[in-house]
DNA sequence: CTTGCATCTCACATTGATGTCAGGTTTTAG
DNA sequence: CTAAAACCTGACATCAATGTGAGATGCAAG
């Protein structure tokens, strides 16, 4: 398929899949004419990258883990094993922080609340 | 106290701190010559300051949320208690999403160590 | 063949929080 | 009083992903 076509099946912006080929995430065959092609398991990776984009990893950190994606029996992704597991943890911190300010803006929204229906009675 | 105590207690840089300020999430009273002086208070403030944008807020939606904070039996914060739901409910979901993403590094992690492990037994 | 839409490259703009530098003023310690 | 350290404002730099626009080319359908 074309760029435009596996932009629309993964929502990322035609832009943002000629960024990631410039970092060396996503790789495509080109036709005679210079166009991008791409097949089907592109749309699993750039879901894949995506996911990362969204945990926060930078695209220079991804790079580091695709290896590990890509050919897990390769001798060199030893170190991109080590890179996951290290970008898991921080992850993990990640999550539990979120999972605390969640908390806190519960704490706030239950008084808040409390205090409006207070409000609402005594008036 | 001033600007570089707040900054110590709170590890956030004392550029950061003008920069809240100038956007309204932090407010001081000067002293004569002009400094900035702050309360023991303060320091939760940008803790909480801090906590959200760890969360991905922007400024301009903390500044959305701080009535429901300060005031929390204004009138006006019901707004801000609305806002405040319903940020709650974003973070949740991208929490949601980021435990997707640790699982699929779970599963990447385990099957690259079943594999490097196989290959050793191989060897 | 022609017309129109998709794609190409290249380059510059944007956003948001923060860093940094310069030149001047305030505060504090000796 | 004086020197050092902290602070002030203002401006410009940065980073990373993405938007956007121009000008040129590829490709598919009539």
């Amino acid at each position: 398929m074309r760029i435009g076509e596996l932009a629309a099946r993964t929502g990322v912006s035609v832009r943002s899949l000629r960024y990631y080929e410039e970092q060396g995430l996503l790789v495509s065959t080109r036709s005679g004419g210079g166009q991008r092609h791409y097949t089907e398991d592109d749309i699993d990776r750039v879901d894949f990258i995506q996911r990362l984009y969204v945990a926060g990893l930078s695209s220079r950190t991804i790079m580091e883990l695709m290896p590990c994606r890509d050919a897990p029996s390769d001798e060199n992704s030893d170190s991109a094993l080590e890179r996951m597991a290290q970008e898991r943890d921080r992850l993990s911190t990640h999550i539990k922080e979120l999972l605390h300010t969640r908390d806190s803006l519960d704490g706030l929204i239950a008084a808040a609340r409390a205090d409006r229906d207070g409000r609402r009675t005594a008036a």
